[in-house]
DNA sequence: AATGAATGAGGTTTCATTCAT
DNA sequence: GATGAATGAAACCTCATTCAT
C-alpha cells in the first residue's frame, strides 16, 4: 500500500538470492547455528516463503552446498582433464583445489562443515561431492597402476585408504590455511603434493614394494 | 510400589557408570543430538542426579571425551617414548594411534566429534588434545632436522602445515577405516606411514631441496 | 477440527492483549509466582508467540510495569506543574498519587513488587519510577527552602532522607488502603498531607531549627 | 572411620547453629535467592538434617526470623515501657528501632524481606511482628487522645492508618539508611521524629482541626 | 543422630514449521 | 505470489524435598 514498493523480483531471482544469502551465513556459522528466522530476515522475505521455496532446511542447506560442490568439482575436473600423465593430473587436481578455495572460501566452509547433523540427508549428499573428489584421486593413482594391479580387488580397497587419507590431508590443510592465511594457495598445494606424492610414487612403481622399510638404495 | 528396588550406587559407581552410558551415546550419535534426558534414562537415573554429579551438559562431555583423549594421548606418548629414532617415533605413534582406536572406538568419536557446538568450552578442551597429537608429529619430524634448520620460524611453520596435513589424513582415514573394517589395525598403519614417511624423509634430509619438483638425480 | 476458530489479532492487538492479561496476573501474584505457561493460557496463545512478540519474561514484565509508571508519573507530574507554590505542590502530587492508584490499583502493584528478583534488569528499571516519586518529594521541599540551603550538601541529604520517609509512608499507607479499601482516595491522600505536612513546614520554615526538641515559643 | 571425627553437636547445639547460618544468608540475599542446599553446605551438615529440624525451607525461614522479630519487639518494649509520657512512647520507640537495626542490621533484613512469596506462612507470621510494631505507634497515638476519642471507630480507624504510614516511613529510612550509612543511629531517628511528630501533635492536640489547611498565624 | 543417593515437578527459552488470509 | 500470526515439541537446567541406610 503505502509502504514504499518493495523490489518484487521474479520467483527464480528470489531463490537466487535467498540461496546467496544462506550461503553466506551458512559459510560464516555452520548449519545447526543458523535458524530460518535469521536466513528469512537477511534476505528481507518471510519463512513461508523460504519454506514454498525449498521445503524445510535442509533442503535450503543442500541447494547452497550443491553449487558450491557443483563448481569446486568443475574446477578439479577441467583441471585434472587437462593433464597428460596421471601423476599431473593429482597434481593439477591439488592445485585447483586449493586455488578453488582461494576464490571461494565460503563454499569450502559449507561443502566441508563440520557441524552437520549425523544422521541427515544432508550429510548423504555432501559425501556424493567428498566422494568424487575421493575419486579423483583414485583415478590418478589407480592410473598410475600396471593393468594387472588395477583389477585387484584388494589394490582397489587400498587405493581406496590412501585417496581417504590424502583427502584428509588436504581438508585438514586447508582448514589451517585458511584459518592462518600463512601462505599462498599455490605453497599449500605444493606443499600437499611434496608431502604425499613420494609416498605414492613408492606406492605405484611396479617393481618395488610399497612400504617404506625396504632400503630403496642397495 | 511394584518398581524393582532400583540400585543405589556409590557416587563414584554412579559417576563411572553415567560416563561409560554418556559415552556410548556421544560416540554414536554426536555431542547436539543427544540429551540429558536420554542420558538418564540411559543410565536409569533422573537428570537432577546428572546435573548434581556433573553440573551441565558440557562438563559431563569433557569428562567423557578427557577419558578417551588421556588414553589416546598417554598411549601414544608411551609408544613415542620408546623410540629411539625420530623417524622411528614417527611411526611407532601412528601405530599407537590405530591401535589405540582398535581397542576404543568410541573414544575416537568422542574425540573427532564433528557437531561440537562452535564457540563453546567443550570445542576449546577437545582441541587440547587435538594440539597435543599434532605436537607428537611436529616434535618427530623436527627432530630429523639439522639444528639450525628447526631454528627457522619459516621451516616451523611449514613443519605445522605438514604435520596437520598428517594429522588430517589420520583422522580421515581412521574414520573411513572405522566404518568400513576392512583391514587390521597394523595395516592401516602401515599404510598410512608408507604414504607419508617418504615425503617426510624427502622433506628432512639434509642434502635436498623440500620440494618435488626439483629432480634429485641429476 | 471442531476447535472454535481462534480469533487471529494483528500484533499490535495481541501485545495489547498480552499486556494487560500479564499486567493482571502480575499484578496479583507477583513476578515470581506468575508464569509464562500461565500468561500464555490466559491470553489464549503459546508461549513462543509470547517471546516473539517480548522476547523474555523479564522484557514482558518491563513492558507491563513501564505502562504504569509512565501512567502514574504523568498524573503526578500534571498535578504537580499545576500547583503555584511548593506546598501546593506536595499536596497535589500526593492527592494526584492516591487518586491513582483508586483508578488503577493493579498499576500500583506491579510498580512496588516485592518480590522482584534482587541483581535483575526488571528492579533497575523499576527504580527509575521509585526515583522519579523520591524527586517529586525532594523538589517540592527544597523548593519551600532559602536559596542558600539548598545550595548546603547536608541539607540535600536531609531532605533526601525526608523524602525517603515520606515516600515510604504513601507506599506502606497505600498498601494498607488498597487492602482495607476503608476510606476514600482524598481522605487517605488528606490524612498523609495532615500527618507529614507539619513536619515539613517546620523543617522548611526559616527562622527556626530543623530538630524538634528546640523550645519553639521561647 | 578414618575421617577426622567431624565436631558432633547436640540437637540443640547444632540447631542453633543452622538457625544462625541460615539468618546470614537470608539477610544478604533474600528468602527466595537463598537454597536449601547452600544452607547445609554452609553450616556443614547435610540437607535432610535441616529437613529433620525444621521441616521444610519455610519454617527454617521462619525461625531464623522470629527470633530477630522477638529481639526487635523486646527492645522497643522495653524503650515504651520506660517512658511516662505518650509523646516520650513514641519518640523513645523510634530511638529503639533504629538502635536495634545499627547493632543488628541482619535482623532487620530477615524480618523485612522483600522478597518473600506472596501468599505463604512466611509472610503471614512476618505481618505478626510488623503488626506489633504498628501497635506500639497506634498505642502511642491513641494513648494522647482524649478518652471520648479512642472508643470511636472513626479515630481508631484513622489512628491505624497514620501508624501505617508512619512505619511505611520508618521502614523506607531504615532502608535507605541501611544502604547509605549517611548518619548516625540517632540522627536518622530525630530525623523521623522530626517529620512525623508535628502532625501527630496536631491531630492529638483535642482543640484543633487534624488538618493543615487551617490557618496557623492567626 | 545423620547421611548419601535420588527424585518430581516445573521454569525459561529456542526452533523448525504451518495455518489462514 | 506472499504474508503475519501462531504452534508443537523439546532442550537445558533448578530446587525443595524424600528414600534407604
Amino acid at each position: 500500500m503505502s509502504s514504499p514498493t518493495r523490489t518484487r523480483l521474479s520467483r527464480e531471482d528470489r531463490m537466487e538470492q535467498t540461496l546467496d544469502t544462506a550461503h553466506s551465513l551458512f559459510a560464516e556459522r555452520g548449519y545447526a547455528a543458523v535458524t530460518m528466522d535469521e536466513i528469512a530476515t537477511a534476505v528481507g522475505v518471510t519463512k513461508p516463503l523460504i519454506y514454498n521455496y525449498f521445503g524445510n532446511k535442509e533442503s535450503l542447506y543442500i541447494a547452497c552446498m550443491e553449487r558450491s560442490g557443483d563448481a569446486l568439482v568443475e574446477a578439479i575436473s577441467t583441471a585434472v582433464a587437462g593433464s597428460e600423465d596421471p601423476s599431473g593430473a593429482f597434481e593439477s587436481g591439488v592445485r585447483a583445489f586449493f586455488s578453488f578455495l582461494d576464490t571461494d572460501r565460503a563454499a569450502w566452509a559449507v561443502l566441508f562443515d563440520e557441524t552437520l547433523p549425523h544422521g541427515g540427508e544432508v550429510i548423504e549428499r555432501v559425501s556424493v561431492y567428498r566422494r568424487q573428489l575421493l575419486d579423483f584421486v583414485s583415478a590418478s593413482t589407480l592410473a598410475r597402476m600396471p593393468e594387472k594391479a588395477r583389477r585387484s580387488k584388494a589394490v582397489r580397497s587400498e587405493v581406496e585408504a590412501v585417496s581417504t587419507a590424502i583427502i584428509g590431508a588436504a581438508e585438514s590443510l586447508a582448514r589451517w590455511w585458511l584459518a592462518t592465511e600463512s601462505m599462498s594457495a599455490s605453497d599449500v598445494a605444493e606443499l600437499l603434493i611434496s608431502t604425499v606424492e613420494p609416498g605414492l610414487l613408492a606406492r605405484t612403481a611396479p617393481s618395488q614394494p610399497a612400504v617404506t622399510e625396504g632400503d630403496p638404495s642397495a
